[in-house]
DNA sequence: TTGAAAGCGATACCAG
DNA sequence: CTGGTATCGCTTTCAA
């Protein structure tokens, strides 16, 4: 039973291996693997064809035990699908690979509970960012829970970044990486009144959400800052989906309501609207102009290519990984460059087709 | 300068610095926070108290190299944005989550070396298993390739398990999980061909990608089996997306060639191809009958709504986790659930409002 | 330049 | 039930 000497030993070769069977050290072919410490010419080339016979790789939790380690972002969100999401995410990962970092991803859910225990999974796993993805509720606790996880996280060594949503009160260990979601909305409602709109269906998203309370103010700002009453209800709140478009229009017109434009909370949201307009047949935008927000793909692909906001995921993405990689390079005491930062982006709206004057409209 | 014995330790807390504040040994410690071995109540309420107090959580990296830590899946795919990676991705992270297991995304942007670099990082992270998703380019050393990944990581502890990929040829260690890609190509040109066209533009994709191969193949039979012409020139090649739909009916229809209806590969080539026809003056389907592939949202929300196939995406995603789940638990000698596997799951045609008869066209 | 040995943080086996 | 302790695979001083 002494088959421990055996080369066909269990399990993935190990650093002992390699090193046994090039008749060197672990140090040295450590640090030929390593490449940050001078070797021999003799030495790298005895080791890593050893490394390439045994297809040897570095066992990363050993690895990062020890003091090494490659460096990861995490990415929480609430729901995978979306395409907002999809473009931050590819912006976060496509940084991150572009500096050897590796991208987690996980998935809430909406759920409180799941994001917690997602945020200490990633404490645990000693991720060296954790990114929260999209708006948050706006519950009182807010603020308290994400400074528990931003103080948590920075105990461990780690750093919190909040994409898309409102910064932290206070001296929290946090970034935020936004977008001007409120003068977006502004922007947006204004091309529709100066196009001389002034009846004007709102579907800014679920009441709940930041991200639609930011435009619901946007749009409100704008009717006042023109004199144009704003009225209760023409605001119709609602999931941030295409059934909900399609729906508050639909009852919308039944109810009788009158109105020349549709101001929605979400690109997908327009779709759905469009989609209940021509079903009614109402074209847009000859008798109802129809605007977005976001600008994804989908919103040039429409027929009109949609009026939009055009937001900047992809390089908030890329913004966040930046804004930690920066704080960690930078490191020590030196400037933290990123501590209570809040990284604001720029949004601006994109007139495409889906806006004409009411004078030419029905 | 004595401050090394002070509470106030550089980085996060260790299980030794629980045992020692609860008065415990390191044993202890670990055995309440697995939870998988008898303990008096006093110890664990003890333990879990000062657990609280440090914010503790155990280091995965040790963990797992001591023996334990969580499972973790790795979703490998060319670019992150696409609505069916999205679902795939929404199935194996949800059933992954579930089972506790943390999911990791990486892409690899159509590079070859760069997939073989996230395999070995994968490899050197320790996962469970590799999941690629999407289809393949069908160059010849695909298979050699693949073969080459899934021994690699098999020798790991590892696997590897292709999602909507043609499976791996001989004895390779490898799962495949795919649906009837050219059955569904193949009832689809059938619904159009029973409905009597017989000039048919198709759009399959890209040439060399395999999943658009077979669906090229199946709209093939389809037409053989009907006994009508299948015309090289009816045929276009080119990526899966909108600008493609767009760009070859323009150009077909600049050319002067006639056709009832058109045969896009996916959804989103659907989606153009309407645009273009559209733009044209041709209506869908009183003129010209579409259909698509995948079944995304997209489809239901176009108008009108596309008749398509569904690839069960989401489901797919799951049962490549249950997959590898079970795999683990059946674990040892035992049944090997698993190993050049092929799963093939159905597909069908979803018929909604973009086909009509060719006779009441045009 | 290279080798020997001390940890990194947690698990699990072996005693008590 | 609880406490020592060897061990996991690798990095990194400290010597040679």
């Amino acid at each position: 039973m002494s088959q421990r000497k055996a080369s066909a030993d269990a399990g993935p070769a190990t650093i002992r291996d390699v090193a046994e069977r090039a008749g060197v050290s672990v140090a040295s072919v450590s640090r030929v693997l390593s490449g940050n410490y001078p070797v021999s010419d003799d030495l790298r080339r005895r080791v890593m064809k050893v490394v390439r016979e045994l297809d040897y790789v570095t066992n990363a939790h050993a690895r990062s035990l020890a003091g090494g380690g490659t460096p990861t972002v995490a990415i929480l969100i609430n729901h995978i699908t979306g395409a907002a999401f999809a473009h931050v995410a590819k912006g976060v990962e496509g940084a991150a690979s572009l500096r050897g970092w590796l991208t987690l991803v996980g998935t809430t859910g909406d759920d409180p509970e799941r994001e917690l225990a997602l945020v200490n999974l990633m404490r645990q796993q000693g991720v060296t960012a954790v990114v929260l993805l999209g708006g948050a509720y706006d519950f009182e606790e807010y603020q308290l829970r994400m400074a528990r996880f931003a103080r948590s996280l920075d105990a461990a060594g780690s750093h919190l970044v909040l994409v898309g949503r409102p910064p932290l009160e206070g001296d929290v260990p946090a970034t935020t990486v936004d977008y001007d979601n409120e003068g977006g909305a502004y922007a947006m409602a204004s091309h529709l009144l100066s196009a001389g709109h002034r009846r004007v269906l709102v579907l800014p998203g679920p009441a709940e959400l930041t991200t639609a309370q930011g435009r619901l103010n946007g749009a409100r700002r704008a009717f006042e800052a023109y004199g144009v009453p704003f009225p209760p209800d023409m605001v119709h709140h609602g999931p941030y989906d295409f059934e909900h478009g399609l729906r508050a229009v639909e009852s919308v017109l039944r109810e009788g309501s009158r109105f020349t434009a549709i101001l929605a909370g979400t690109d997908v949201v327009a779709a759905g609207a469009m989609q209940a307009l021509r079903s009614a047949g109402l074209r847009v935008p000859e008798d109802v102009s129809v605007v977005g927000y976001d600008d994804i793909p989908l919103a040039s692909q429409l027929t009109p290519k949609l009026s939009t906001v055009h937001v900047p995921y992809e390089e908030m993405g890329r913004v966040a990984l930046r804004a930690v990689a920066d704080r960690r390079e930078g490191g020590g005491t030196g400037r933290r460059g990123g501590d209570g930062a809040h990284l604001i982006l720029g949004t601006h709206v994109v007139v495409r087709q889906s806006v004409r004057p009411p004078e030419r409209q029905g």
